[in-house]
RNA sequence: GCGGAUGUGGCGGAAUUGGCAGACGCACAAGACUCAAAAUCUUGCGGUGGUGACAUCGUGUGGGUUCAAGUCCCACCAUCCGCACCA
């Protein structure tokens, strides 16, 4: 076959650059629906992109370049996280400040995100340490400390020893840092905290809207943690007090034989009688020395007799009150009532200490004997629990919470797990928190008219590990005056997590630059929420729980008019190397020494190659292997798709019936798969229709409108190819400004088709058939191909039309 | 422990939703071209038996439903991921 025009990718890629860069691609807004279709943003670090980075910005620059042809009006931007500790981490590494790391890191990625030829609009770029952008991060958090939202406390936080910071608890993975991996300590700190537990109800309900993967709603689903059950007053015997427990099995409170409550719970100290406070205090002093983890991780229960009883008001007993670190202070009332027979957490403690085990529901009908584990379902009859018994559990479990309350005993109540979120940072590179203490006035906002505070310039910004920012050592920049009575103050030094600029940034695309607000209305109800969003799962609790959540409060105050920012989700796999001794896949690192450099691939193969080939490795939701060769394949692929083109493009062939079948039928593969986000198996598809090209150009050739459809079809998976193809077709315009071809189905039809026949299922013979064809024909004509192998009794004739013939033989 | 995903040739993966398993690509083999190699092209390529048309087994395992199962049902196994003392 001839090859007088080999495919040069360096020469086409290099002159299409050049075009979009002078003749930008842009299509008008107007009457057109919108479509916004974002990547997650990256943080510029300093390691660059590897070919795993490329994927997600390829499936996502695909479909925008797809929604484009389709006659939407794309919005599609980009921009860089750049405040925060990976950012700052770097710069103390290298030694170099963080604001100038951060600015050559930005130019990097941005270079090398060029490269990946992706259709964004740059004129929508943000960045988070921009003054102008994170003025309204800062206006954010006024608004919300003005409405309550945003509070301080002084609490045990989570503390990363490394990071010499507080975290929340989002950022706690397996007890150490999700950032380092240091082991996570306590520390007791003020901390600003933001009420996102306010939002808990509705975070979790809205999930249903979203068209997200189950997996990450279940995730969020899993951290809001919400429960039901109720709160049960228990009185101190001999004392004024009552202990308050959360309980989601009050049906079975007459069966709690003890109570524990957590070592720093309010009144821990004061139940130790004279003989046990000696164990009590240190009990409660070496819970209090015990890192997360230990804590966590020590499956052997441990645990003190405080001395004191509590009386359960449904049946007078006195039950022995100890304390225990599995009983958490943060979650329900810090307090626990303790049913052995039907928790496993129970019935390992009461074990361990030798306390009694009392069991209240019968399954199937009888007490268990020999009881081994606890009993947790709520499934058979009450017994032992007095005017309960006879009542079935699973009832009762419904019911208890609202008996309860109407004894008397307690309330019925819901819990959550997520707790609220810390947001202060004890870093540098960060927003400032916009708050200025005053000794008369307390915390007060810097009014909104002066924002930004700036972030000072310094040249200490490393973590003291003090639990004070480097920001409280530049005196100048604290000490100010109150902008309410005037007097002097100083400024909060604290910084913000680098979640605050990413929970919000989606909504300054659609209005980059506006000075006057965080985004024009107008535009905020034109252009958003975001219909696609392409990025990582890692970020299921992180930042697509804050983001909802501070969409839901700029609704709240009005700002927008949408309460879910993301429509819909799209997680891409990861692209793993292969460790080279086992073959078996490996996430790709530095260390390992695994990574594949985009650079060089597209340098050999082109830009237009890779992006297929980040399709092709596989479906787009599951992790990959890269693979050399596999790259090499979707060259040569290119290669036979060009010179199959260069061979008929100035052919002028005729259109025949067939050609237009095969045009209709490749339209329609390649805009359902892709419909069907397929897309690896668009590309195979290419692949396909190219081979039967390449055939029909052995026999006669292939037509200019075939050739236009393929181009058009093509060119949001290889662009500069499809630009090329498009102009050597005759047209001036770019291949961008078409519409995404239709097809006809009534073109696609086959006149006859192949089935196969079957005897009990088994294929024995295939034969060719009118697709029209009668019951009785086709069946006729499949006996008779198979006539030698029709040997027994045939008891059933069975034709799926156009599908299949099985005739049933005994 | 709980929840989710995945399991198909030597490899990556297809399979119109119950209808010819292995599309497409890689690797491999043979052939063409070449002095030769590379590139390219052609052909073959799940296992076993047979020169052969063919037979037979085959989608993690074991059962089941069905004319027909990778696909549906039941019970398992393995790998990966998430959560994990939340009462």
């Amino acid at each position: 076959m001839g090859n007088k025009t080999p495919y040069n990718h360096i020469a086409i890629e290099k002159k299409w650059r050049k075009n979009w860069e002078e003749h930008p691609i842009n299509v008008e807004d107007g009457i057109k629906e919108k479509y916004y279709c974002l990547d997650m943003f990256p943080y510029p670090s300093g390691n660059g992109l590897h070919v795993g980075h490329w994927r997600g910005y390829v499936i996502s620059d695909v479909w925008s370049r797809y929604k484009m042809l389709k006659g939407y009006y794309l919005i599609h931007p980009m921009g860089w996280d750049a405040f925060g500790l990976p950012a700052e981490n770097y710069a103390i590494k290298n030694g170099i400040h963080p604001s100038i790391s951060t600015a050559e890191n930005v130019k990097n990625i941005k270079k090398q995100i060029n490269e990946i030829a992706a259709i964004y609009d740059w004129d929508r770029e943000v960045n988070t340490t921009d003054p102008d952008y994170y003025k309204w991060t800062q206006w954010i958090f006024v608004k919300m400390f003005k409405e309550g939202l945003a509070y301080e406390k002084e609490m045990p936080i989570n503390w990363c020893p490394s990071c010499k910071t507080g975290l929340a608890n989002e950022e706690v993975v397996d007890g150490k840092c999700e950032r380092c991996g240091s082991e996570v300590t306590k520390k007791n700190l003020r901390q600003w905290m933001l009420k996102i537990t306010a939002y808990a109800d509705r975070l979790l309900a809205d999930l249903d809207k979203l068209d997200w993967p189950e997996k990450v709603k279940k995730m969020q689903t899993d951290w809001i943690g919400k429960s039901y059950g109720a709160e049960v007053s228990f009185k101190v015997d001999g004392m004024e007090e009552e202990i308050i427990v959360y309980t989601t099995r009050p049906d079975t409170l007459w069966g709690a034989t003890f109570m524990v409550l957590a070592p720093e719970h309010a009144l821990a100290h004061k139940l130790a009688t004279e003989e046990t406070k000696d164990a009590v205090e240190k009990y409660i002093y070496d819970a209090s020395m015990k890192s997360n983890v230990d804590r966590m991780q020590d499956k052997e229960k441990t645990g003190v007799f405080t001395g004191s009883y509590a009386i359960n008001p449904l049946n007078g007993k006195k039950t022995p009150i100890w304390l225990s670190d599995y009983v958490l202070a943060d979650y329900g009332t810090g307090a626990i009532m303790c049913v052995p027979a039907h928790d496993d957490r129970d019935f390992a403690f009461a074990k361990k200490f030798d306390l009694p085990i009392i069991q209240v529901i019968a399954k199937d009908g009888k007490e268990i004997e020999d009881m081994q584990e606890a009993y947790t379902e709520a499934a058979g009859t009450m017994i032992n629990s007095g005017d309960w018994n006879g009542m079935e559990s699973a009832v009762l479990k419904k019911e208890a919470p609202a008996m309860i309350e109407e004894l008397g005993y307690g309330k019925k109540t819901t819990n959550y797990k997520l707790r609220d979120w810390v947001f202060s940072r004890q870093r540098y590179w960060g927003e400032p928190i916009p708050i200025i203490h005053c000794p008369d006035c307390g915390a007060v906002p810097v009014p909104e008219e002066e924002l930004p505070v700036l972030l000072p310039d310094v040249e200490k910004y490393e973590p003291t590990g003090t639990g004070e920012s480097p920001l409280a050592a530049i005196d100048r920049w604290v000490n100010t005056t109150c902008p309410c009575c005037g007097k002097p103050a100083k400024r909060e030094t604290n910084t913000m997590p680098q979640w605050a600029g990413s929970s919000w940034y989606f909504l300054r695309y659609v209005d980059s630059k506006n000075d006057k607000a965080l985004v024009d209305r107008e535009k905020a109800d034109k252009y958003l929420p975001v219909d696609m969003y392409i990025g990582g799962v890692e970020h299921a609790v992180l930042h697509l729980l804050y983001s909802r959540f501070y969409t839901k409060f700029l609704n709240d105050i009005g700002v927008i008019d949408f309460d879910e920012p993301f429509k819909k989700l799209f997680n891409q796999g990861m692209v793993c190397g292969r460790d080279k001794d086992t073959g078996a896949a490996t996430k790709m690192s530095k260390s390992l020494g695994n990574i594949v450099s985009p650079d060089d691939i597209v340098r050999d193969y082109g830009c237009d190659s890779l992006r297929l080939y980040e399709l092709f490795i596989g479906p787009p939701e599951l992790d990959s292997i890269w693979d050399d060769s596999g790259m090499e394949g979707i060259y040569r692929f290119l290669n036979r798709l060009w010179n199959m083109f260069n061979e008929n493009k100035d052919k002028d062939v005729a259109e025949t019936k067939e050609l237009v079948k095969l045009r209709n039928k490749m339209v329609y593969d390649i805009t359902t798969r892709l419909e069907q986000f397929s897309l690896n198996t668009v590309v195979s598809g290419f692949m396909e229709y190219n081979n039967k090209l390449v055939a029909m150009t052995k026999e006669g050739g292939v037509d200019k409108e075939t050739l236009k459809t393929l181009t058009i079809l093509l060119a949001p998976f290889a662009p500069h190819l499809g630009e090329e193809m498009w102009e050597q077709l005759g047209n001036t315009d770019s291949v961008f400004h078409q519409t995404w071809p239709s097809y006809d189905e009534s073109k696609m039809a086959d006149d006859e088709k192949e089935i196969a026949v079957q005897i009990n299922g088994k294929t024995k013979a295939v034969i060719k058939i009118a697709v029209d064809e009668a019951k009785d024909a086709v069946i006729e004509k499949a006996k008779a191909e198979i006539a030698d192998k029709l040997t027994g009794n045939v008891v059933k004739e069975i034709y799926v039309p156009g599908r299949i013939v099985n005739i049933v033989m005994k």
